[in-house]
DNA sequence: ACGTCACACATCGTATACGGTTTCAGATGT
DNA sequence: ACATCTGAAACCGTATACGATGTGTGACGT
């Protein structure tokens, strides 16, 4: 019982396994933006900073290769996935159909504190809006969105929608950077969208609203032109 | 140039690594079928097999366990993913949002040749109607369907759509054994479907009856009662 | 006969080692 | 100055080795 001392564990805890520390700790960062996309992610380096070899964190990439969080390219090495401009799109137009799909199956699942819970947190939104900051309007609004779909029964439905909103998060505060002018509106389409829940309104509705919804950013950010590219 | 024997290659060819190797062939069984849902899959055995170490087995492995095609158990090893009907449901239920989604926005893409290519599978799936067998049945119904979501534009939802099909796919020729009655429906929908396409009627009505197409089937399935588990 | 314990075996998890490939800098020739 | 070649350093890909963990089997006691 003198081979662990590191990570804090109490008698229960079986301590991760380190490929799974690696998995954690890398995604934690690319999330973050501590590692922002086109960094290097050198595997000798990561295992060095994590006290273990190789081999447990070519595991943890690969993992988040699949997911689409990092690219690798064979004999060169690994970084961060970048998303050029269609890629952005793409992923946008999916979460559209992911997101609202889960949000309309959880509709008649939601119970009176979450909607609340949704009504409380638009309203901070719309509370910044004066002195607006796009990175704390964007975390809010994905913690907004994350109430809305984590009810949905579907949970493999709820992972599809989570892995878009984790390929595109780690991005920036991207729309709401180039488009703050989109930010009321988008506050006002929540409330629509939570009075069509609570109205309980046809799941078909409360999809198409989302879409909408989604879509409507998606366009505003279009619309900008072509000066802002999501991947500089 | 001792070193490669089993792969044959011609000199541009780099030869694919060994990992990669790994990762391609145990998705190949896994979707025929010769690895069955619940089969043990041990790496050093897989390893020999391939004539390579347990290293980059793990990583194939750990891709595939990403794609959900295969679960892990900490310190006891990998099987190919089962599914229980709840997972089947929502595979399916995901499946729908996806494809449908996909068709819709492929619809205006697709070519004449590709539509007639589309008719002609499933006039030869009209004509297995009479001696039914599943297995064709099924793979036929695929190859129909992938001509479809494949002219999507937007690659990124065809992908997801792929990885669902491989979920679902990798369990058997699953619906149409239970319930070969669906197999004219499907045959008639598949038509009414080409029909909308080829009327240009707008993206939302051809995902609506893509959407219908597939939850009728699932509905079929569910029908049946509890007897028939996609587990088994 | 049945439940429990202990030990051996199968298999996984990770470290280390080494050959192969890519990249980059600096030297060389034009 | 510029293009090209050459060599070394950086890094990846995979094999081998060994400790750790879980699983099954047979002895033992009741």
């Amino acid at each position: 019982m003198a081979t662990r001392e590191l990570t804090e564990e109490r008698s229960g805890e079986p301590a991760p396994s380190k490929s799974q520390q690696a998995y954690t700790w890398l995604r934690e960062r690319i999330l973050r933006q501590e590692f922002t996309p086109g960094y290097r992610l050198v595997l000798s380096t990561i295992g060095k900073e994590l006290d273990m070899s190789v081999v447990p964190v070519r595991e943890a990439v690969r993992r988040l290769e699949a997911e689409g969080l990092v690219v690798f390219e064979r004999n060169v090495g690994a970084r961060v996935g970048m998303i050029d401009r269609t890629g952005y799109e793409e992923a946008m137009d999916a979460l559209a159909v992911l997101e609202s799909a889960a949000i309309s199956r959880a509709a008649a699942h939601l119970d009176a504190d979450q909607l609340r819970r949704a009504r409380e947190l638009n309203q901070v939104m719309r509370g910044t809006l004066d002195q607006f900051d796009a990175h704390t309007f964007t975390a809010l609004n994905q913690q907004f969105h994350a109430i809305l779909y984590r009810a949905c029964p579907n949970q493999h439905l709820v992972e599809l929608t989570e892995a878009e909103w984790s390929r595109l998060g780690h991005l920036r505060d991207s729309t709401f950077t180039f488009i703050p002018g989109r930010a009321p509106q988008s506050v006002r389409e929540h409330d629509h969208i939570l009075d069509l829940i609570e109205a309980g309104a046809d799941p078909s509705g409360v999809e198409h609203a989302c879409r909408l919804h989604r879509n409507r950013t998606l366009s505003a950010y279009l619309d900008l032109g072509d000066g802002a590219d999501p991947d500089t």
